[in-house]
DNA sequence: GCGACAG
DNA sequence: ATCTTGTCGC
């Protein structure tokens, strides 16, 4: 039954853990392999889509190993919107490496999620990105989940930003002649941020769920509300 | 002079 | 990301 078979792929196993690659090499395979793959484009069933972001922060580290909040969340977070999941990570940060160290973490934080979301903002590249796969695309594979990624500047593309200060206003950035992500200006007047196509969707609908989600701001209301829930949480523990 | 490769 | 100084707008 389509009708089935939909629900299932729409909901998000909370028990379930994927394995991330622990190295650089198994991760640099298996973004290879993700980059290869075509799964079929995600649209929104209704608008706007059930929109949830997710954001990780870290701590001082301790005995080699650094302390990680992450949270998840959807506009308006309340409790019962968002959720936590608080961790260690060992890897350093390297660009175009980021899943060794947010991946597994944001992943919890995702599945923690009282509801599955339709669509996930990532503050991470998709696209744009050495291998085509950047953390957005790698966490929207793990979770099943359409993702678009986020950024405050490109990865590998590079472009000029809209001229125009209107909220709206955007320029497509290409590797090799194929759209990836696009300078978007967010808000009136603001630096435009960099929406990547991720797992599932085109710059295109990329850029409309970030827009549909700005609410006057420059971020994400989702990417926010994760974002806060997280160094709320850091410094409580901190305390 | 330094950095210019996501967070 | 995190930190820190400087500027802008309400």
């Amino acid at each position: 039954m389509a009708f089935r078979q939909a629900i299932q792929q729409s909901a998000l196993d909370r028990r379930e853990t994927a394995l991330w690659p622990r190295t650089r090499e198994e991760l640099e395979v298996r973004q290879a392999a993700l980059a290869g793959r075509r799964e079929p484009p995600w649209r929104p069933s209704v608008e706007p889509a059930a929109t949830a972001g997710c954001a990780v922060c870290f701590g001082p580290a301790e005995a080699g190993r650094e302390r990680a909040w992450a949270a998840a969340a959807f506009a308006g977070a309340t409790r019962g919107r968002r959720a936590l999941a608080v961790g260690q990570v060992d890897a350093e940060y390297e660009p175009g490496l980021m899943a060794l160290r947010e991946g597994p973490l944001l992943e919890a934080a995702v599945r923690a999620l009282p509801q599955a979301p339709e669509v996930l903002i990532v503050p991470a590249a998709g696209r744009d990105h050495p291998r085509r796969a950047g953390l957005a695309v790698h966490l929207g594979a793990v979770l099943g989940l359409p993702t678009v990624g986020l950024t405050r500047r490109p990865l590998v593309a590079s472009g000029p930003m809209p001229k125009a200060a209107a909220a709206g206003s955007l320029s497509v950035l290409m590797i090799d002649g194929e759209p990836v992500a696009a300078w978007v200006r967010t808000r009136a007047g603001a630096r435009p941020l960099v929406v990547h196509a991720g797992w599932r969707t085109s710059v295109q609908t990329a850029i409309e769920v970030v827009l549909a989600s700005c609410a006057g701001r420059r971020f994400p209301e989702p990417i926010r509300e994760a974002r806060e829930a997280a160094r709320r949480e850091r410094s409580r523990a901190l305390r």
